[in-house]
DNA sequence: GTATACTCTACTAAGTTTATAGAGTTAGTA
DNA sequence: TACTAACTCTATAAACTTAGTAGAGTATAC
């Protein structure tokens, strides 16, 4: 499992269109300058987060994204694995699999559909929804220091 | 974390190494075709290997590659940490890592944490001396069985 | 002194990542 | 209608990583 640049730069996005949830569309310019993702990579993303079924366009003037399921509907884990591919550390642990040709060989095999399964219970068990609201808290947090 | 086909060859070749462990030492040559790992590319890992003490060599006509230390001494996290880079899935939490202008905002961070200790709460929970014994079992039942 | 096996450096083809460029399309509004 | 702001789509490219190959060099048993 590897973050790609790719990968952190959706996930943010996500978070932010999560945060701002309910509220309308939000520009790629803004999402850009926000997260500080170079604007031309971030279209790119957007487009293919919006392929996936996690975003919304609309376009023409007041035109931006939004988010198209509520953000308690989505986990990190499934941002992860469409942008990023499988989780999985090496392929002979992917489903279709069917490789290692004396599988009872493969002493490893056990230890990395272990390290699979440990990541997936942790990325599958956060949704933006608990994203969004630890920033939302910090945000407070931090008005009232003010 | 990805293990890439030069770790996936490493940590073979050390539990190749480790079933052998008290019995002198084995070629590359037999190494590679027992686990069906080009030769030359091998030479390399090994050399590797040898450079961070898992191994140690013995050049000359009976020469060969042996286990430097013995296999409980070897967890699976050392030799894939060691081959294939940190286990983190994203720099931000390998440890020198000061990056994040504001990392308060990287709500992922804590996630990402989580992952890498989940991944070395397994891979350092297992040495060699678990999977020889593993390999060891399979080979008697199989002699059993014919 | 020769055969065998490890040592070392360099090279390369292919793939992935991280962008950048630019032309096209849609829709609000003056 | 014309203009403008914003999304859409395809192509390209530089840098890096991966996986493997090549070949000359060094050590040691016999």
């Amino acid at each position: 499992m590897k973050i790609t640049y790719k990968g952190d730069y959706a996930l943010k996005a996500v978070l932010a269109l999560s945060v701002r949830y309910g509220t309308g569309v939000v520009t790629i310019h803004e999402l850009a300058s926000e997260a500080d993702i170079p604007l031309k990579f971030l279209e790119q993303v957007l487009l293919e987060l919006k392929r996936g079924g996690f975003v919304e366009s609309k376009r023409g003037k007041i035109g931006g994204y939004l988010l198209a399921k509520h953000p308690a509907e989505i986990k990190v884990g499934d941002v992860v694995r469409f942008v990023d591919g499988p989780i999985e550390p090496i392929t002979c642990v992917e489903k279709k699999y069917s490789g290692c040709r004396d599988i009872y060989k493969c002493a490893f095999r056990g230890i990395w559909q272990d390290v699979s399964k440990a990541i997936s219970g942790i990325i599958d068990n956060v949704t933006f929804e608990d994203l969004a609201r630890q920033i939302k808290k910090r945000q407070e947090a931090f008005s009232y220091s003010i």
